[in-house]
DNA sequence: CTGTTTCAATACGCAGGCGTATGGAAGCCA
DNA sequence: TGGCTTCCATACGCCTGCGTATTGAAACAG
């Protein structure tokens, strides 16, 4: 056999998602900032030759990044959890889901570092709002007010999003939560009321 | 009298302290990266040359903040708030305290802004410390286990922390909660274990 | 009035990062 | 074989920010 048809050009060729997987990971890490052209293409073994023929400018490239992440929110948690009826569990069975998405808990804990950055304005608040507002939505179907159910909703988001950027800022103050789920279900008990009493 | 002896210089040179307050005032709105030494001088109406003189480089002058931050810090939280007797009343106090500090959350999230900063992490880090050992000995003298102080201590300190950054990522989002105290009121009756049964 | 100290302006060199321009090499197509 | 397309390298100019060196000017001290 002559050679099994390498791929097509001896030495792979970068594609456009290659770059925009290279810039989440970064900003996963790293924070928008460091999304540099140069450095980038450093790392992936290139020149800025090659990302400015898949960019017209570094702007594209973070937004397309953003944009992915963007996309893949909505097909999540709005489409996943409004499915189950009960408000009780809905809500219970969303914190332990966020909470466990230990992925995009640090990419958005990333975006709030960058949330001058007028390019991830737009899509940290989009999250916010939607999150926020389904978070209001189920707490609202317990029976709650409209006022209590906000409350309520920006307390358990404001735990979470206080949680990942301690995970991302001081990894170390957390250690001493080795168990998540129950910490998780701490916050669950003290946010959603109980059918009956219930005690600590 | 004859004029109240006008500034020693006809205009006011700078001090140290102006630097370092101006400084701390940048990292409070936009972080640490954004404690440039030619735009500081900028804003202040001088050149370099001033900076220069008062300070051997830019890390010193960061490094001189942070210092100044964490000194207010010490002198404030552990002593103001371990007077108070019951532990009960101490950490609504507490709580009430933290979140109506606005100044100091907001500098607080800054900081989580530019937590990757190796310069910032330790501060970052004492304070975290601090302030979770603080809760933690709260919760205990409520009588809670290690491991729900811990819980409890965390959760309320993430919620913190989300909360200053939430108010700076997304204002725009805790605009729906006009009444902070009542927000923090929510979150101390879901942490604080009453004393007798609180209904919400 | 002279010298010293304190604070600041100016000018310079250097590094990193953006964006452009241009050339080149490998595959595809005829 | 020649040409077109795709992907990338190289080289350049620009701007911003750091840090240094040197000069200068106002206050103070004698």
């Amino acid at each position: 056999m002559s050679a099994p048809k390498k791929t097509p050009r001896s030495i792979v060729p970068l594609s456009r998602e290659d770059w925009v997987k290279a810039a989440t990971n970064l900003i996963a890490q790293e924070g928008i900032q460091a999304v540099a052209v140069e450095p980038l293409a450093l790392a992936l073994g290139v020149t800025k030759g090659s990302f400015y023929w898949h960019f017209h400018n570094r702007d594209e490239l973070i937004h397309a990044a953003l944009e992915a992440w963007e996309q893949d929110q909505s097909a999540d948690v709005v489409t996943r959890y409004a499915g189950i009826e009960d408000p009780r569990r809905r809500l219970r069975v969303l914190l332990f889901a966020a909470f466990e998405d230990v992925e995009n808990g640090r990419f958005f804990a990333a975006l709030g570092v960058s949330s001058e950055d007028p390019r991830v304005q737009p899509y940290l608040w989009r999250a916010t709002e939607r999150r926020l507002a389904f978070g209001v939505e189920a707490f609202k179907a317990l029976g709650l007010s409209e006022t209590e159910a906000r409350q309520r909703a920006l307390l358990a988001y404001a735990a979470y999003a206080g949680y990942f950027q301690l995970l991302r800022a001081t990894p170390e103050a957390l250690e001493a939560v080795t168990d998540l789920s129950g910490y998780v279900r701490r916050l669950a008990d003290a946010l959603v009321p109980a059918k009956a009493a219930r005690p600590s």
